[in-house]
DNA sequence: GTATACTCTACTATGTTAGTAGAGATAGTC
DNA sequence: GACTATCTCTACTAACATAGTAGAGTATAC
């Protein structure tokens, strides 16, 4: 697999979102901020991950988003396939077809195959509440250290 | 990570030379026959080979390429980093630097980091002996079956 | 009704990928 | 020594993906 800018943002931003759940809806400008991203780029990957379904927004002064369902329900696999799409290394294990007779191909198939079960096994079992709990360890100790 | 058409011919060319070594050179020409590639580019895939040390040729009539180390010697890890690259799924990962104070790509990065491990373990592990022996057996079957 | 903030479509610059083309160098064979 | 098969090397190209930028449009709070 490989993450983008897109996908990088993007996961950034949901933990943003998530270390801010429960509370009021949150600007793109202000997230942009926080989270070190281009405003114009962010707005479209907020725009693709309501899509997804991950955020939902309110529009006009006041507006902003926030997270549509629990951080605890989003995982990190979830967020990545959706925005930078299947994370498996090769196409004939991402379109997962099973029996070719190329003897090559069929060999090497088996490590893809391999590589992308525990790529899931991570990415799959990564979610959002997790990550905004250590993500809040890590600012208690740069408080603290200042 | 993402293997490209490129990292795959490599992959599938050196496993035809694993399956002829200690025989004679095998042409390009022979070589795109049997793993089905441009032979064009498949040329300039070889010539990379030869210069990271995976292979080595003889030019001229009865010329030809062979494994340049014996195939227990060489892993589909060292193949396809030196052909497609750093596998680690991200740029921060890839570069491997170690402490940015930014919460945000730190909780990532941890994530990042055990997929690059679990898949380092597993395609620095296999070597082009193993494969070539169950691209033997996979012939074996296809053999019988007809 | 106006300011603020999300929505949507289009455009662009840069880099990567997957080739293709063709001239050149080398080594056997007649 | 010419011929031919084969590897060597550089340059070029078409198509696609990535990482943005630009700007007009729409909804909502006050």
């Amino acid at each position: 697999m490989r993450v983008t800018y897109r996908g990088d943002y993007a996961l950034k931003v949901v933990l943003a979102l998530a270390l801010n759940y429960g509370k009021d809806v949150v600007t793109i400008h202000e997230l942009a901020k926080r989270i070190d991203a281009p405003i114009k780029f962010l707005e479209q990957v907020l725009l693709d991950l309501k899509k997804g379904g991950f955020v939902e927004s309110r529009r006009g002064k006041m507006g902003g988003y926030r997270l549509a369902r629990p951080p605890g329900n989003i995982t990190v696999g979830q967020v990545i396939r959706f925005i930078d799409g299947p994370t498996e290394p090769i196409s004939c294990v991402r379109n997962g077809y099973s029996s070719c007779g190329d003897m090559y191909k069929c060999v090497f198939r088996k490590v893809w195959q391999d590589v992308a079960k525990t790529t899931s096994d991570i990415i799959d079992n990564v979610t959002f509440e997790a990550l905004a709990f250590e993500a809040d360890s890590e600012q208690e100790v740069l408080v603290y250290s200042i």
